[in-house]
DNA sequence: CGATGCTTTGACGAACTTCAACGCGGGTGG
DNA sequence: CCACCCGCGTTGAAGTTCGTCAAAGCATCG
């Protein structure tokens, strides 16, 4: 029986009925685990009221006691440089941690506000680490996520290092629409949630050239823009942009 | 008794001895663990044959079954982009580890090179698991450790984003400046064991940039470069042009 | 000692940033 | 309910940084 039918019934905060219930499950830190271990996981894990648009979920410099996963809505993460500006380091969506890059610090290096209304999961880390001493495949799939996270580091790197503008939000388009779909949206219809300014400094380029680039796009009849709305017309040849080789020196 | 007085004496290799005797313990796996604990996890480090310069560690694609350590040398990682050209994706130095990036697809998504000759600690995955388990503290470190290496990623993604060739050059030698002294090296006087490619692949610029910047940085005495031997005059500069502020939209 | 690969330097052009102005839409207050 | 205002997004023109192409210098190695 499912009660919960998508994450965002704030209702059910504080209730007993969790991961099992969340539709997320495949997604989240509890991929893999079996029901025993997830009611464990479960008491554990607290939920909070919702953000709303602009709150923040934690700053920078913030001690560090536990790590989040996305529920329902989009948290955007950025880290001040130090010459007092940000860069933007992340969108996360439904099903995604943040917060792993703090243990190390014991403080949070970067801040996470909520780019619209969103709920979250809330694991104290002390706990997690606890709990994951006696189930496996708790750390296993800790580790595992960590080592996605640092894989999706690594082709932003490339994407920063090696990229046109062009293929650089064709990129950040294609993996929006991927990851929409793994949440059962349209692949090819949504909405940005994030400014163009934000993507802006997310894809390291002039908010003015991302405008640009959104407007060559519609005109090949790639896409379609109205705002903050997406309508991708042709995903293929935007995957080949996205891939398109670059000149290099080899 | 001390019998390695640094890590790269072949003859020891496969040895009982191990981290409690390597003088990189506080850099690596081991910080923080009580001797009990380190005997257990050296029981299941593997030495191997040292790399010679250009051998591989692994290749892309290599299935992963485990982590390693640079004991002494260094290793250069860089992953295939879609196009068939390659990011270099880090330099790895003695005390640092590799191939964390590789357990969520349980094969290794970039390949591991030797810059010099290279030993390195090879540590089975799982075997580690298992042994983070028993012993909480390993398991912090661990995640310690990766937390650290998303940290890191994170503030190469600001600098590919928002900073100059020369914010970018002089934010590397930086690093490498203190990565050495840690090591107890002189953080002013180094040997750059990757090529001026290499170079320019990580910091996503041209060779000829690279060499430009360097040239720049000589004319302006803030360090002296024969090919590839480093002599930093001026640290104090360096450091402000590597944080220097970039003209951002806000 | 010539060959090869790596590095450096110069000239040119392209891509992107910067500066500036304008359009649009949503929210607020009259 | 409308008008105004402000923030965000778009578009154009000029300027700059950096990549590309080409060629030459210089160490290493057979």
């Amino acid at each position: 029986m499912v009660y919960a039918v998508n994450g965002d019934i704030v209702g059910l905060e504080q209730a007993g009925a969790a991961c099992r219930e969340c539709n997320l499950f495949q997604l989240c830190l509890p991929v893999g685990m079996g029901s025993d271990e997830l009611e464990e996981l479960d008491s554990i894990i607290k939920r909070r009221r919702p953000l709303k648009r602009g709150e923040h979920l934690f700053h920078v410099g913030t001690p560090f006691h536990a790590i989040y996963a996305v529920r329902s809505g989009s948290i955007r993460t950025y880290a001040p440089t130090e010459d007092g500006h940000e860069q933007v380091t992340g969108f996360r969506l439904p099903g995604e941690l943040l917060g792993l890059e703090a243990i190390h610090l014991k403080q949070h290096p970067c801040a996470a506000m909520a780019m619209e209304t969103t709920s979250l999961c809330e694991i104290p880390f002390e706990r997690l680490e606890e709990l994951c001493l006696r189930l496996p495949g708790l750390q296993h799939q800790l580790l595992t996520v960590m080592s996605k996270e640092l894989l999706q580091d690594q082709s932003l790197l490339m994407l920063l290092g090696k990229k046109s503008a062009e293929e650089r939000l064709a990129a950040l388009l294609l993996s929006l629409s991927e990851r929409y779909q793994r949440r059962g949206f349209s692949p090819t219809d949504f909405h940005l949630s994030m400014s163009r300014n934000d993507i802006g400094n997310y894809l390291g380029m002039a908010v003015e050239t991302v405008s640009r680039v959104f407007s060559r796009f519609q005109e090949d009849a790639l896409l379609i823009v109205q705002r903050k709305h997406i309508c991708i017309l042709n995903l293929p040849q935007l995957a080949v942009i996205a891939s398109r080789r670059v000149s290099d020196t080899e």
